[in-house]
DNA sequence: AATATTGTTCAGCA
DNA sequence: GTGCTGAACAATAT
């Protein structure tokens, strides 16, 4: 499920793998995940262009690729990218592949076709077309503009803290994390957080964004502390003892522990 | 074999 | 208008 912390993984391998070569022959599956593009279009496109940079925003990768052209990567809940040698070679369910200049190929995996791949002008273009509010890594994201960003929503805390036009990035596994870390039911109103819950919010953001892209964004890295590890009803709280539940809220999966986990004071 | 899965979009509603 | 909720979508693992 890739959420911030993932996406900076891939953007890194990337950049690890694909940054600065060039492509010799892209080739998409024209029923995949093509957003406003034909198979040929992206080929031609791609073709013969060099990955020059990346930029990453919430869940969205671009990659600068010259000529005013930007390449658009988004992984839904089942992307990944795998970087291979043998040709013969390929990433399960793989929707897209471009073969480098040193012979290497990248391949783009998508089992479901949640993900998008897309030719654009600019990214902050699409990132405002697409009501994305600021990437809490890549801004200098202070606490005042943060507050003054979610403090009047009228949903729970949890919706919010999804909502890509708020801040760009956080999923439904990194929402629980962060609300399991600093002790607030994910179920609680915003408007019922005041300054000090929100502040904690904050930090607990940073906090759980920062570690969890240190251990590349794989839950089996993550401190013992960590709710991700243990997301499944029925298992043993690791701050607390008590037993996690999986509920509903905003008609997402949420997990969390209601011994530790309390509506806003 | 029915069910759960989750990011995004959008219809519908307050 | 606005913003929130819930459903739909994809298609596979369990």
């Amino acid at each position: 499920m890739p959420e911030l912390p993932d996406v900076e993984t891939f953007k890194r391998y990337f950049d690890s793998t694909a940054l600065h070569k060039k492509v010799r022959s892209a080739k998409a599956d024209p029923d995949g995940v093509l957003e406003g593009i034909t198979a040929a279009g992206f080929a031609r496109k791609l073709n013969g262009r060099t990955f020059r940079k990346t930029r990453r925003h919430g869940k969205h990768l671009f990659v600068d690729i010259g000529k005013g052209d930007w390449f658009m990567l988004h992984f839904g809940m089942t992307g990944y990218l795998k970087y291979y040698k043998d040709p013969d070679d390929s990433a399960e369910y793989q929707k897209a592949r471009f073969e480098l200049s040193n012979g290497y190929h990248l391949g783009y995996s998508n089992r479901r076709k949640l993900g998008k791949l897309q030719i654009i002008p600019d990214p902050d273009d699409f990132i405002a077309d697409h009501d994305l509010g600021p990437d809490p890594i890549e801004s200098d994201l202070s606490f005042a503009q943060f507050r003054d960003r979610i403090a009047d929503r009228r949903g729970s805390i949890k919706a919010a803290l999804m909502n890509q036009s708020i801040v760009a990035g956080l999923g439904n596994v990194y929402s629980d994390e962060i609300l399991f870390r600093v002790g607030i039911d994910p179920h609680t109103k915003v408007e019922k957080l005041g300054e000090k819950e929100l502040h904690r919010i904050f930090r607990s953001m940073y906090t759980v964004l920062g570690k969890t892209i240190e251990k590349q964004a794989d839950p089996e890295e993550f401190p013992r502390s960590y709710l991700t590890p243990h997301r499944e009803p029925g298992a043993t709280c690791p701050k607390c003892g008590g037993t996690i539940e999986k509920v509903t809220v905003s008609g997402r999966s949420a997990y969390y522990c209601p011994d530790h986990q309390r509506r806003g004071t």
